[in-house]
RNA sequence: GCCGCGUUCGUCUAGGGGUCCAGGACGCCGCCCUUUCACGGCGGUAGCACGGGUUCAAAUCCCGUACGCGGUACCA
């Protein structure tokens, strides 16, 4: 049987970056064994559907360079791929499970839920559930007369649909990242299976669907493994074969804990995918970064693409513990990728950004010597505009830092400079002779390169790091650089 | 509390009984290159959570402890 997969987020908000990661190692997984890679929207709670989540998720995906092969927007034989729209199903196998014993109708509400909890508390119960002991004590169709029941559903009365948990079984089965894991019965809780509002809980609807669309391997964050026995415990209930299981270790926050929205923000982690896009960090650089964190193909290699990911994962060699979230390397992989990048491929988006910014970007020849001079120091392509704002305005404002630089004697070297430059004409207004008439300068003033170097660097750029002096010198044009000159004698003294 | 899952440099990881006084990467530090900023090159720093076993031999197997994380909902 071919490998399906599924990436089953719930449309609760925006597509968080941990769930981009579940969403590649199940892609990764699929495309390893030539299988299929579905998308299932899982919108069974009505009060958290937030509007824009599932267009979201749909564009993180493919601005990450996964392909959706089933989905909402392109069904495939096992839809449909919302779960809202799968209704019926779920209340035709919660009956089955009803009448083969396997689950019961609850007429509980919340309150009296809540009194067996207070209750129970009371008499020295820490953790108080609905399970074997306590649904003998609650209104439920084991414990109602059978006309009552029947009666109460007739009228239309507010019920629940639990699972019945059996008093003591051992229920065991195979990780394929943890090995073989065991749970208690007598620790799980009747889950509901159908709420009163007619809907599903995960619990019933991720089984059904998982069986109903043929997937093979369930694939999600380890937040579920201790859910997994009750999912186990359905497959049993309807006599279907579970789906092998793989619970992935959870990306961590810096300061311990999982990743959360309010934890990465706190410390300067984009937590949603489309930050990434609005921050146009390199997709491949996210990627490849994300595919590192919990796996690793066995060798010393760490760049990879897609293509090449899909080839080396594998499931067992994805680590158990939890992966911290560690920044600074996301960053090194988007320099990396940035250069890989082309200028020719580079010039149109850090054109827009540019432009974006208000800058007027000249001519295509003009802009492909700026991405040029800076394409080994960015680390984002933001930068281009940012650290290379000078090449498009002359500098409104001199760096606060690179001011340490200019001394005393800073506005008598740079003078001495602009007069020996003045007199190049624009034919000779090159790097290389601007190189040796700042050489020349020196000398005549016994001073070291930088006494002149960052006093020039400043008055032209405004900053005191920054592309090759003299090429970015010879790019801006004599003109450019001796009224930028004379600005920066003028108000720096 | 209870249940479950984890634990190799600061971080991500390799390693699955001898070849490991533990390898790679990010970071950090230093040197070289560049009389600028970077890139790059070279080198350095730093780790098997702890305690018991098993074994001729344990980072690797077993048990316990500690710590971390997850779960404990009519949320997913």
């Amino acid at each position: 049987m071919s490998v399906r997969v599924r990436f089953a987020p719930s449309p609760t908000g925006f597509l968080h970056i941990g769930g981009l990661r579940t969403a590649l190692y199940n892609y990764l997984f699929a495309k390893h064994h030539g299988g299929t890679f579905v998308l299932r929207i899982e919108d069974t709670d009505q009060s958290r559907y937030v509007e824009d989540a599932e267009q979201d998720i749909i564009d993180s995906l493919e601005w990450a360079g996964m392909t959706i092969d089933e989905g909402p927007t392109n069904p495939g034989e096992f839809g449909p791929y919302r779960q809202s729209e799968r209704k019926e199903m779920y209340h035709k196998y919660a009956k089955q499970l009803i009448e083969s014993g396997h689950a019961y109708y609850a007429f509980d509400t919340t309150e009296e839920i809540d009194q067996m909890r207070e209750r129970l508390k009371a008499s020295g119960n820490p953790s108080p559930s609905y399970d074997s002991i306590t649904r003998q004590s609650m209104k439920n169709s084991l414990t109602l007369p059978q006309d009552e029941v029947e009666k109460k559903l007739e009228n239309g009365d507010e019920y629940v649909i639990r699972l019945k948990v059996p008093r003591r079984e051992t229920v065991k089965f195979e990780d394929l990242i943890r090995g073989v894991v065991s749970f208690e019965t007598a620790g799980l809780d009747d889950q509901v299976l159908m709420k009163s509002d007619g809907m599903p809980t995960y619990h019933l609807a991720n089984v059904v669907d998982d069986h109903t669309m043929n997937i093979t391997h369930v694939i999600r964050g380890e937040e579920w493994l201790s859910s997994a026995p009750k999912h186990m415990l359905l497959y049993n209930a309807f006599g279907w074969e579970p789906p092998t299981m793989a619970h992935l270790p959870l990306i961590m926050s810096p300061s311990g804990g999982k990743l959360s929205k309010r934890k990465a923000e706190s410390e300067g982690i984009p937590v949603n995918t489309k930050d990434y896009i609005a921050g146009n960090y390199e997709p491949e650089a996210l990627i490849n970064f994300l595919a590192y964190l919990g796996w690793s193909p066995g060798d010393d290699s760490e760049i990879h693409d897609m293509k090449e990911l899909c080839e080396l994962f594998t499931l067992d060699r994805v680590s158990k513990g939890g992966a911290v979230f560690n920044y600074k390397k996301l960053m090194w992989y988007n320099e990396h990728y940035i250069r890989e990048t082309s200028v020719a491929d580079l010039l149109p988006r850090v054109k827009e950004l540019a432009e974006n910014a208000g800058f007027d970007t000249k001519d295509d020849e003009y802009l492909v010597t700026v991405v040029g001079l800076l394409h080994e120091r960015v680390s984002i392509v933001d930068e281009f505009v940012e650290m290379g704002s000078f090449f498009f305005e002359a500098p409104k404002e001199y760096d606060e830092k690179a001011l340490k630089k200019w001394k005393d004697d800073s506005a008598g070297l740079v003078t001495a400079y602009k007069e020996k430059v003045e007199a190049l004409s624009d034919a000779e207004f090159e790097a290389a002779t601007l190189k040796s008439k700042l050489e020349e300068t020196i000398e005549e003033h016994e001073v070291g390169f930088g006494k002149l170097m960052m006093p020039l660097r400043i008055a032209v750029t405004g900053q005191g790091f920054g592309p090759d002096l003299f090429a970015s010198l010879e790019l801006l044009g004599k003109e450019e650089v001796m009224s930028r000159i004379d600005v920066a004698l003028e108000r720096l003294g």
